[in-house]
DNA sequence: TCGCCATTCCACGGAATGACGATATGTTGG
DNA sequence: CCAACATATCGTCATTCCGTGGAATGGCGA
C-alpha cells in the first residue's frame, strides 16, 4: 500500500490535474511521445507507428498526457488528432510554481 | 522495455536532475513530505515521526527529493537537517518550462 | 448496413516503486 | 576505545505501474 493506514496526514494541495501532469511527465516514454508533437497534430495511428508500439498502448499514453493537461484531442472524421495544449500546460506549470512557493518560502 | 528498436527517436532532452524532480514530485507521499518543510528545517527522525513511517523510509524519500533538487541537507552533529532548496527548485522549474516550450511551440 | 478507426477493458508478465528490518557508516560523549 | 545515537545503505517482499495483445464497443462514413 502506498496508502496511509492511519490516514492522519493531510492531502496535497495540488489539483488532480497537476497530479496527472506530474505523473504523465515522469515517464520517459511519455516525454518522447510528447516530443513527437513538436511538428503539429498527429493521429493515434501515426503516434503508434512512430513509436513502434501497439495502437492501444499509444491510445493509453495519449490519454494520460491529455489527462495531465498536456494534450488536447479533436475528432475529424473517424480519426482523432492530438496536439499540444499550450495554454493548459502553462496553467498547470503556474500552479506548480505556486505550490512550490507555498510549501517552501524563500525564507532563510 | 522502454527501448526503441529503431533508435530513431532521441532521448529526452531533460537533464537527469529534472527527471528526478518529476519523479520525486509525482508521488503523493513525497508531496506531503515536502509540505512538512514549510516550517523550516527538519531532521530525518523528525520527518519519520511526523509521517509515521520507519527511519529508513524517511531517509530514502528525503534522498529522492534531494536528488530532484528540491531539498538540501546539512549535517550538524549526528543529525542531518534537510531544508528546501528554493534556488535549485526554481532552476529546474525553469528548465521544465523551457523544455515544454521547445517541444510544443505555441504555434497554431 | 458494413467496414474502419479509435477507445476501452481484460488478463498477463516484467519492471519499477515503496516500505520494512537489519546492518553498515559516522559522530559524539564517557 | 567503546557505547550510544542518528543516518545511510542493503536485502527482501508486497504493491503498483507499464506495455502488450486480444476482444468488445462506439462513432462515422461509404
Amino acid at each position: 500500500m502506498t496508502e496511509n493506514p492511519s490516514g492522519q496526514q493531510g492531502r496535497p494541495q495540488l489539483s488532480p490535474e497537476a497530479q496527472d501532469f506530474l505523473k504523465a511527465l515522469a515517464s520517459e516514454a511519455r516525454q518522447q511521445t510528447l516530443m513527437l508533437f513538436a511538428g503539429g497534430e498527429l493521429t493515434v495511428g501515426a503516434v503508434a507507428a512512430r513509436l513502434g508500439v501497439g495502437q492501444s498502448t499509444a491510445s493509453q499514453q495519449l490519454a494520460q498526457l491529455r489527462a495531465g493537461g498536456l494534450l488536447t484531442s479533436r475528432r475529424v472524421g473517424k480519426e482523432v488528432y492530438y496536439r499540444v495544449d499550450s495554454i493548459r500546460t502553462q496553467q498547470v506549470l503556474d500552479e506548480l510554481q505556486g505550490y512550490l512557493r507555498a510549501c517552501c518560502p524563500p525564507t532563510a
